[in-house]
DNA sequence: TCAAGTCTTGACAACGTTTGCCAAATAAAG
DNA sequence: CTTTATTTGGCAAACGTTGTCAAGACTTGA
C-alpha cells in the first residue's frame, strides 16, 4: 500500500508504508498537521489512532482546552471551538475510553452477570439490557458464569479487574448474602429475581399474580384436574408460580392435589419426562401449566408421541412467550413475560442509581396471551 | 457501618465510614499493612480498591517489583515473590485492566459486531465466543448493531473508542469493502460469511453442501416435486444453498422448477406466507426444503393450519438444527449448522491472529439429522 | 585482593486523559 | 490611563501500570 501525503509545502507522494513510517516517527505525530501543512486525511485516517494530543497540535491550542471542549465544561471562544471540532472530525479523533477510565476513576461499563447466554429466556433479557444502554455512554459488558458458581466468581472477578461501575445480576446462582455485600460496594441492581433487603433494586415479575391467572384461565374453561410441572424446585419464580396456582384452585373450589404437582428443571427434556411419568402412572387430568415455555415444549411432545391431542384432549399453558412459541403446533397459550422490557428497564434503573437518583420500583406483571394450546373441557 | 482495626499495635475498635477514610488517608494505604500491624481483612477488602502501589508498600518492595512478579518477567528471590503473592492473596489484589491497557497500548479487549442478539441463530454463536475466549485473558465486548447500518457504524465507533485488540463480525451487513479496509487496520475475524480477499479469516459453512445434502435426502426419500423456501433474497447463505438444491436436483434428473422456489427472510412469518401462498395457488409438491428452522416452524403452522399432516402428506427440512425443534411437532429434520463450534472457533482464531500465527483455514460442514419431519413420498 | 561479571531490585519516565491553579489578555469601570 | 473584574487557555500533576536503565550486592576467577 501507498501513501501521498505531503508536508512543510513539500509534496511526497508514493511513500511506502514503512517509509511513511518512518518519516512520521521522525517528526512527531503533530508535525502533519501544522499551519501551512496538508495532508491526505484518508491514509492517515486509516494508518494511526490519534489522540487528544495531535488533536490539540492540528487545531493549535493545548491539550486541556480540547479535553474542556469536548466534556462541555469549557469557556473557550467560539471561534477556538469552532477551529478545535473541525479537526476532531477531520482526523476522526476518538477518546481513548481507557485513559478517560483510568483519570476519571470510572470506566463507564457495566457488567452483566448471566447464566447461559444460549437460553432464549436469558438472550431476550440481555438484548433488553443491550437496549437500554443505547446512548447512554455506558456500555454493558457481559460476561457469563455458565451457571457453574465457581464460573460466575471467576466472571465476577473479571468485572471487577475491568473496574466496572455498576453491575446487573440476571438470575445467577450466587447467594443472596454475596448480592448483598456486593450491594454495598457497587452499584448493584438484579433482573428476575428478588432479593431480601435490596427489593428496590431488584426488577422482578409478580410470580405468584401470573401463575394465579395462568391457572384462573384453565378453571374458567372448565378444567378441575390440572397438573403443575414445576422448574428447578429451589428456584422461587417456580414456587412462585406454584403459590398462585394454589390460590386459584382454592378461589375456584378444587382441592388442591399434590400428585398433580410434577417436578421439572425448566428444559424441554424434563416436561416431557414429566408427563410420560403421569401418564404411564394413569394419573387423570384435563390441563397442564407448565412453569415455563420450554418445558411445556417437551410435555406436548410427550403427548404427542401418546396420540393425545392438544387442546381436544387436553389443554396446555406455559409461561415466558418465547419467541417461537407462537409457532408451535397449536400454537401455545402462555403467560407473557416481559423480558424485553425488564431487560431495558434494569439499565435504566442502573442509569438512575449512578447518578444517584432513586428511581421509585416498578412492577412487572405476566400477562395472559390466549392462543391455540387451551379450550373448554369436555 | 463500623469498622474495627488495629495498628501499630494500637487498637481502635468501631470507627465510622468516614473515621476510618480519614486515617487511611492520613497514613496513606500502606501503612496499614506494616510489619506489626493487624487490620480486619474483611472490612479492607470490601471497601477499598488495591493497587499494585498498594500491595508493593505492604510487602515492602517497589511496584516494580510486584509488577514482575506479576507479569512473569522477572528474576526475584523466592522469598521476596512468596511475600508479595501473599499479600496479593490477602488484600485480593485485582489488577486494573484500564491502567494495564492505558500502557500496553492494548485492552486485552476483543470486540465481537452482532446483529440481533435476540435471533436464536446468533445467540449461539455469541455463545460460542464467549466460550472461546474463556481463560484467555482476553474478554469479549459485544456491540450490537441492531441490523440498520447506521447502528453498525455507531457500534463500531463504540469499540473502537474502547481501544479493541480485535473484532469479530458475526453476519452483519456492513459491506465487504468496509470489512477489507477494517482487516488492514486491526486483527479482524467474519462469522458465517464469506468476504472475498480475506476467506483465512472467515469462519463459514459449506452451505452449496448442506443444501446438496438436505434436497438429497428428500430425493433419496423418492420426492420429486421439492420446495425450496429462501431466506433473504440478497443473502449469500439462502443463495448458496439453493445451488446446492439444484446441484441435488440435477444429479437426480429432475428439472428445476422456478415456480418451487418461493421468498422468504428468515423468519417464521414468512416461512408461513410462503405456504401459504404456494398452497392458494394450487402449486402440488410433496416436501419442503426450507433455508432455515424458523422458516420450517412458520410452514409447519401453515400446514397444520390446512389440516396437512407432517411427514404423511408432506416432508419438512430445515436447517440449523435450532434448540428447540427438537421439540417440534413433529420433531424437525434439519441440517445441523456446528454454531457453537464456529463460535468458538472465531474466537481461538483471532487469538491465534493476535499472537501472529497463520492457522489453516477450517472448514465446517452442515451435517443431516433426521428426525420425523421427513417420510417416504407417497 | 581486585576487576569483571551475574543477580536482584529500585527510580523514573511514559501511556492519554482530566482538572485545579495560575497567568496572560481583554473588557469594564473609575 | 490606571485599577479591577472577567474571560481564556496553558502548565503540571495526577490516575495505575509497565519497561528501561542503572545501582547495589554478591559471586567468581585471576
Amino acid at each position: 500500500m501507498w501513501y501521498s501525503c505531503c508536508f512543510f509545502g513539500l509534496t511526497c507522494a508514493q511513500l511506502s508504508s514503512s517509509q511513511f513510517l518512518q518519516l512520521w516517527v521522525f517528526l512527531g505525530r503533530g508535525s502533519f498537521f501544522c499551519e501551512g501543512v496538508n495532508c491526505e486525511p484518508e491514509s492517515l485516517r486509516e494508518q494511526l489512532i490519534m489522540t487528544l494530543t495531535d488533536v490539540a497540535r492540528a487545531a493549535g491550542v493545548s491539550p486541556s482546552t480540547v479535553s474542556r471542549i469536548l466534556s462541555g465544561t469549557a469557556r473557550v471562544t467560539p471561534e477556538t471551538r469552532q477551529r478545535v471540532l473541525e479537526q476532531i472530525n477531520r482526523l476522526n479523533y476518538q477518546p481513548n475510553v481507557l485513559a478517560q477510565g483510568l483519570k476519571r476513576g470510572q470506566s463507564h461499563t457495566v457488567g452483566v452477570l448471566t447464566q447461559e447466554l444460549d437460553s432464549p429466556f436469558f438472550s431476550a433479557t440481555v438484548q433488553g439490557i443491550e437496549y437500554g444502554f443505547e446512548d447512554s455512554g455506558y456500555d454493558p459488558l457481559f460476561s457469563g458464569g455458565h451457571s457453574r458458581k465457581s464460573e460466575e466468581r471467576r466472571a465476577l472477578e473479571v468485572l471487577s479487574r475491568r473496574r466496572v461501575d455498576a453491575l446487573i445480576v440476571v438470575g445467577s446462582s450466587l447467594p443472596d448474602s454475596l448480592l448483598l455485600e456486593l450491594s454495598k460496594e457497587t452499584v448493584l441492581v438484579v433482573v428476575g429475581r428478588k432479593v431480601p433487603g435490596l427489593e428496590s433494586q431488584c426488577i422482578f415479575l409478580q410470580n405468584v399474580l401470573g401463575g394465579r391467572e395462568a391457572t384462573q384461565h384453565l378453571t374458567a374453561l372448565g378444567h378441575r384436574r390440572i397438573v403443575y410441572i414445576t422448574g428447578n424446585s429451589i428456584h422461587p419464580d417456580s414456587l412462585e408460580r406454584l403459590q398462585g396456582y394454589r390460590e386459584a384452585l382454592e378461589t375456584a373450589g378444587i382441592p388442591f392435589d399434590p400428585n398433580l404437582v410434577v417436578e421439572g428443571d425448566f428444559n424441554e427434556q424434563s416436561g416431557l419426562l414429566a408427563v410420560d411419568s403421569l401418564l404411564t402412572q394413569g394419573v387423570r387430568f384435563t390441563a397442564l401449566f407448565a412453569a415455563n415455555d420450554q418445558m411445556a415444549c417437551g410435555a406436548r411432545l410427550a403427548l404427542f408421541r401418546r396420540g393425545i391431542r392438544v387442546p381436544d384432549d387436553i389443554s396446555l399453558i406455559g409461561f415466558d412467550d418465547l419467541k417461537h412459541v407462537v409457532y408451535a403446533i397449536p400454537p401455545l397459550t402462555t403467560m407473557r413475560q416481559p423480558m424485553l422490557e425488564m431487560g431495558q428497564n434494569a439499565a435504566r434503573l442502573t442509569l438512575d442509581l449512578l447518578e444517584g437518583k432513586k428511581p421509585p420500583t416498578q412492577n412487572f406483571n405476566a400477562t395472559l396471551v390466549v392462543r391455540e394450546s387451551t379450550a373448554m373441557a369436555r
